[in-house]
DNA sequence: GCCGTTTTCGGCCCGACTGTTTTCAGTCG
């Protein structure tokens, strides 16, 4: 999969246009870049299959960036960008990053100063160098010196599950408030996004003055980085940036669309009131003769723009606006059971028991425990003896629980090396459901992993592919698996896939989601608890499943345990 | 560089805030 690689360098060239002063092609190239970025397709195996005109089909790509992309995809580089990187060098296109500082101000420090490096550039702000230049001043210094603080210290995007709990406080103070009449978390947190950057708050109020000096007060500030009546911006204590917007009733819809992102959608959305003789802004819309029209609410934006309702968690413009009907998203409580936790049997933090408490507490119809195999070393995983024992326990449970919850035997049991399974067909025939998972050796490379988790799916035992693509958020990439490959046999075997809810796991993602939804592959959604509070996590793993267009009918654990029971073939 | 029920040429989203200005360019989302 080289999507990745050919998004970064699309972006990157778009950078060196930017400072170049080129007009329009950077906003082609970052266009063609967030395209791949959302494409649910290996870019490689269309060209492959397609040629060229395959990846001219992708919208936002033409001939132009078409023609570089298959450059890449047949040598591994292009001429064209290689040059290109030879007249800007690549640390002054990095200063970018530093908040504050676009292109037109880069392209000054690096002319006129001749500033080739954050080093240099940081020296430069330190000893006052900068202040002289035109359109900049003692401000600018230390804003670059402080982002450049913020460069070193890393910045990656945080985990929604780590950004949720904060944004949540943040906007339960605000609500408290007796001037503020409504509020909403906006932004890529209320798409769902796996990751995000910042918190975007957005709130009705009459006296935005006063929301905006408790606002900026908050006892988790470190920094205040922009203070207006409608629009403050802060840095929080956990590095993360918080943006509140103050707005009257009549724009709260046209600024909830607006906050809420994507930025792409809201383009999307805005062309689209231009072609109807129309003006989106973040305050509603308006007629040709700046007369609002509407923008209480998000539902009449859409309506009078002649579109559907599209739900945060689709706004991407990956082809929502164009959709003739919209998919009937599976809700937030549609998820009949859980169907992946650990105990104290492998390497869970609670009882067997109080798992299937915890469950019955969600009202889940049935549960499944399923605790490591035994090549599971470092997560303890049973060895055949206790496996026994760990049986006869849920036996015991099924039967005292009966009246309350259905409880299944299960194991998440490692696909070795060699694509077996690591337990015998004897023991995994005392099973209900069989999750299958790989947790080692998948740098063996594409072919071996891909045949690995074949044979796995083909064995005839597994129920379940877990978090089938290996990644871990900001630390492990996914391993090299042809994905398209294991959809396919998996749908032959009706064997599902996971998406892991686990907050920095997430995998399958949406766009791998999406990959299964057009493939009609059946999913579940488990949360791979390892305490009874994980089972919170699951709220993340259906986001991402609405980002990824999943109904409720793809999902395997959406349904009731009858028809669930039958699908798995077990009694 | 891309794209087309306004267009194959001429457009390409829109507004707030900041810092440096003395009316605005640049950046950001």
């Amino acid at each position: 999969m080289k999507n990745q690689e050919v998004v970064e360098i699309l972006n990157n060239i778009a950078d060196i246009l930017e400072i170049k002063k080129v007009e329009w092609k950077p906003i082609a190239y970052r266009k063609a870049a967030r395209s791949i970025e959302n494409l649910p397709k290996d870019i490689e195996d269309i060209y492959r299959k397609k040629g060229l005109d395959g990846i001219t089909e992708v919208s936002g790509i033409g001939l132009g960036i078409g023609k570089k992309i298959a450059e890449y995809l047949d040598t591994g580089k292009i001429k064209e960008f290689d040059e290109l990187k030879k007249t800007v060098p690549e640390s002054v296109v990095s200063m970018m990053e530093i908040p504050g500082l676009g292109p037109k101000k880069v392209s000054k420090l690096y002319k006129i100063l001749k500033i080739n490096s954050l080093g240099e550039l940081e020296r430069a702000a330190r000893f006052g160098k900068i202040r002289n230049l035109m359109g900049f001043g003692e401000k600018s210094e230390e804003d670059i010196l402080m982002g450049i603080g913020l460069i070193k210290k890393g910045h990656e995007r945080t985990l929604l599950g780590t950004v949720l709990p904060i944004a949540n406080s943040i906007a339960d103070g605000l609500r408290n408030l007796k001037e503020v009449s409504k509020i909403d978390i906006a932004g890529s947190i209320r798409r769902k996004k796996d990751t995000v950057k910042d918190i975007d708050i957005l709130v009705i109020s009459k006296y935005p003055e006063k929301v905006m000096n408790y606002f900026a007060k908050l006892n988790n500030i470190k920094a205040v980085l922009a203070k207006g009546p409608t629009k403050s911006s802060v840095v929080l204590k956990e590095g993360i940036n918080c943006d509140l917007r103050v707005v009257g009733e009549k724009s709260y819809g046209g600024a909830l669309a607006y906050f809420t992102g994507s930025k792409e959608h809201n383009i999307r959305m805005r062309q689209i009131a231009i072609k109807k003789g129309m003006k989106l802004s973040e305050y509603g819309l308006f007629d040709r003769k700046d007369k609002y029209i509407c923008g209480k609410n998000e539902e009449e934006l859409y309506s009078k723009l002649g579109l559907p309702y599209v739900e945060p968690e689709m706004r991407e413009d990956t082809g929502e606006l164009e959709l003739k009907k919209m998919p009937k998203l599976i809700g937030y409580n549609e998820i009949k059971g859980d169907l992946h936790m650990h105990t104290t049997w492998s390497d869970g933090f609670n009882s067997a028991e109080d798992m299937v408490k915890a469950a019955i507490k969600k009202k889940y119809e049935y549960v499944a425990i399923t605790d490591h195999s035994k090549s599971a070393h470092v997560a303890n995983g049973m060895d055949e003896k206790r496996f026994k024992k760990y049986i006869e326990e849920i036996e015991k449970l099924k039967k005292k629980y009966k009246n309350e919850i259905n409880i299944l035997k299960g194991s998440e049991v490692d696909i070795l090396k060699d694509g077996s399974l690591d337990y015998p067909n004897k023991i995994l025939d005392k099973l209900d459901i069989v999750i299958a998972s790989m947790h080692s050796g998948f740098r063996a490379g594409k072919n071996e992993n891909t045949n690995r988790m074949i044979k796995a799916i083909n064995s005839g035992k597994v129920n379940i592919i877990a978090h089938p693509t290996g990644r871990i958020i900001n630390q492990r990439n996914p391993y090299e698996i042809d994905l398209n490959a294991v959809i396919k046999e998996a749908k032959e075997n009706n064997v599902a896939l996971e998406i892991n809810s686990y907050p920095s796991r997430l995998d399958l993602n949406d766009t791998n989601i999406r990959l299964c939804i057009e493939n009609d592959n059946k999913l579940v959604i488990s949360t791979d608890s390892h305490s009874a509070k994980n089972l919170d996590f699951m709220i993340f793993g259906i986001a991402q499943a609405r980002r990824g267009w999943a109904e409720s009918k793809n999902i395997v654990n959406a349904m009731p345990f009858e028809r669930f029971i039958k699908f798995i073939g077990k009694k």
